[in-house]
RNA sequence: GGGUUUGUAGCUCAGUUGGAUAGAGCAGUGCCCUUCUAAGGCAAAGGUCGGGGAUUCGAAUUCCUCCAAGCCCA
């Protein structure tokens, strides 16, 4: 299907081929004063130097040269030289049809592989604030990455190799001291029910980690396992195999909760088995060169405004690092996977770590192919002092503290206005109601600005959040509901044709979002085009129309404003409501 | 100290390769529920786009400088 915009293109820029402007490409944009257009053209403003000539009179040839055609009406030129145009009514009703049939299947054939990592989840530590952004603009911009034809891939990519993972063992070990995993003669099988249960594991970390931070001794010890567990002692890995089991299970029901589903819940670990065959071959082929002791490679380059700090490989004790891991896995996703690309959907506080990883990546050409790499950074969750935010005690706040919190505020608010609601649907309608809230409120604000993280915001169900776009397909189904099925021919009043031509810019945003990675254009679509719809609404009443035409045609509106508005949402990984 | 990001209404944020009157939401003001779900609509109010300079027909947007804050690396 030919989309209106390059119609658009071709047709006026036809006008200034005739009229001597000699042009590849002009511009067509919204018209910014409702009452002179639909679109306009500011090319004229544009080309004004290249002719020698005032855009007034170069939008004037344009116009003269503009040929009948049956979408452009009533063109003008404006000062100081904009050529504005209305689009025909029943072309754009026509267009409307066969637009909502191509936006539900697009039909872009699938050009590349993208693995996208946007989890970074931690075994046995329970998800904080922090995630919620990478987990919901990732998911985000996996499911617009797959509208748009990309073959993705989603992995969690979870912490399972640091600290954390000693301090549990250590737990398990002050319990059950006598269990065999703690016995170094031991060789037999180890059992395959993990000695602890999942109520279990969930306080494990959290104890042992507050413990830890005022107890030298233990924070010795602590690391010593870890130590231990990272050079493959035995007992050690067999337990950590169940911790790593039931932290995934854990952390699955989290993202599930929030409507995020991985494809691959891979870890740190996984990437262990390409990590000495990447050391070897980096200092094999001189990479690498030693400094104090460090094992590190040079990725500043020539042209570098600022330098960059030398990529580090192992430190001076000879230990891998974390960026060490970072290249191993890159290698594991180019093998395993065969990836084009691949999308770091990480805070930016990492972009240094990054730019050195995939720097060091180009230099030691150990790719078979150029994988594009690509670091999407986000911001941080700010406390209102303007500083990464912390609980009172000092810790970031837990997510289900978070959502306990939006989830009462919005069953006291369904509860208050749909008292003859049944138990069940208060509860269902306060979940989905409570996540819209949460993730709306964190993917509406551009991905790589800082976010205040303000509670009342977070809880807050009306103007531009998710409740309101809910609570605008929940009024649209009640009018399909009580409405029988009509016929009728489909017309578009004057008063109807700015909810159509709303409906039409889905591509735009999505064009957007999808270049830019950045979900928050589809959050601001959803919400222009639930705001159009309500005003829309407002203005005369569709069930008590009693001219059929219009009946009929406000109805096919109101229905393609619904799936439109659900659109967004499903690649948003926001759920909607049929009824609120 | 070096680098980097940000500064737009009281608060939280939009603002296309420079372009028409800088836009939303929240808070506050005034209307609108005997008519499709008021989690809504309509209207008004709110601005020295951090300060100063430069570039030009034209700057929130580009360049310089200063101020303030965050982050990263030392």
């Amino acid at each position: 299907m030919e989309l209106l915009n390059r119609k658009l293109k071709q047709i006026i820029l036809k006008a200034f081929c005739d009229a001597g402007y000699m042009e590849e490409d002009i511009n067509i944009g919204d018209c910014a004063i409702p009452k002179f257009g639909d679109f306009s053209c500011q090319s004229p403003l544009f080309l004004a130097k290249k002719y020698h000539k005032a855009p007034f009179v170069i939008a004037s040839d344009v116009l003269l040269h503009l040929q009948k055609n049956e979408i452009i009406v009533n063109a003008s030129v404006a000062n100081p030289g904009y050529i504005n145009f209305f689009i025909d009514n029943n072309y754009l009703a026509e267009y409307l049809k066969k637009y909502l049939e191509y936006v539900k299947n697009p039909l872009i054939s699938k050009n590349k592989k993208v693995l996208i990592d946007y989890g970074g989840a931690n075994c046995a530590k329970p998800l904080h604030v922090g995630h919620l952004r990478s987990a919901d603009i990732g998911e985000a911009i996996k499911r617009i990455c797959v509208y748009m034809g990309d073959d993705c891939v989603g992995d969690a990519h979870l912490g399972d190799w640091g600290l954390q993972m000693g301090m549990v063992i250590y737990a398990v070990w002050e319990k059950n001291p006598e269990l065999v995993y703690f016995d170094d003669n031991y060789a037999g099988e180890y059992p395959k029910e993990p000695p602890f249960t999942i109520d279990e594991l969930k306080v494990m970390y959290p104890s042992i980690s507050k413990r830890a931070k005022q107890d030298a001794g233990l924070y010795e010890k602590v690391k010593s396992i870890t130590h231990d567990l990272q050079s493959g002692r035995r007992g050690y890995i067999a337990l950590w195999k169940h911790i790593v089991d039931v932290s995934k299970k854990l952390i699955k029901a989290d993202y599930d909760k929030l409507n995020i589903h991985f494809d691959l819940y891979l870890g740190e670990s996984d990437s262990k088995k390409y990590q000495d065959e990447v050391i070897d071959y980096v200092i094999r082929n001189g990479y690498s060169r030693i400094s104090d002791g460090a094992t590190i490679v040079d990725v500043s380059m020539p042209d570098d405004k600022t330098e960059i700090p030398p990529f580090m490989l192992l430190n001076s004790a000879g230990s891998a690092l974390y960026s060490t891991t970072e290249l191993a896995t890159i290698v594991q996703r180019e093998r395993e996977f065969n990836v084009d690309q691949i999308l770091y959907v990480v805070d930016n506080r990492q972009e240094l770590h990054f730019i050195q990883a995939f720097r060091c990546v180009k230099k030691i050409n150990i790719l078979k192919k150029d994988v594009d790499l690509k670091f999407i950074g986000f911001g941080t969750m700010n406390g209102t002092d303007g500083k990464p935010y912390k609980t009172r005690d000092g810790n970031a706040m837990q997510l289900k503290e978070l959502m306990d919190m939006v989830k009462n505020k919005a069953l006291e608010k369904v509860k208050e206005t749909k008292a003859n609601y049944s138990q069940d649907e208060i509860e269902n309608i306060s979940d989905v109601v409570a996540i819209s809230a949460l993730k709306f409120a964190d993917l509406s604000v551009f991905r790589s600005k800082d976010l205040v993280f303000d509670v009342d915001k977070f809880c807050s169900f009306e103007g531009k959040t998710g409740p309101y776009i809910l609570y605008t397909i929940t009024r649209a189904n009640s009018i399909l509901s009580k409405v029988p099925n009509i016929e009728g021919n489909f017309t578009l009043s004057d008063e109807d044709r700015k909810l159509a031509l709303c409906l039409i810019k889905f591509t735009d945003s999505i064009q957007s979002a999808y270049e830019k990675f950045a979900p928050s254009y589809l959050c601001d679509y959803a919400y222009s085009l639930a705001n159009e719809f309500n005003a829309f609404y407002g203005k005369s009443s569709i069930i008590h129309e009693e001219n059929i035409d219009k009946q009929y045609s406000k109805l096919l509106l109101t229905n393609y404003t619904k799936d439109m508005l659900k659109k967004c949402m499903d690649l948003l990984a926001i759920n909607t409501l049929e009824k609120m």
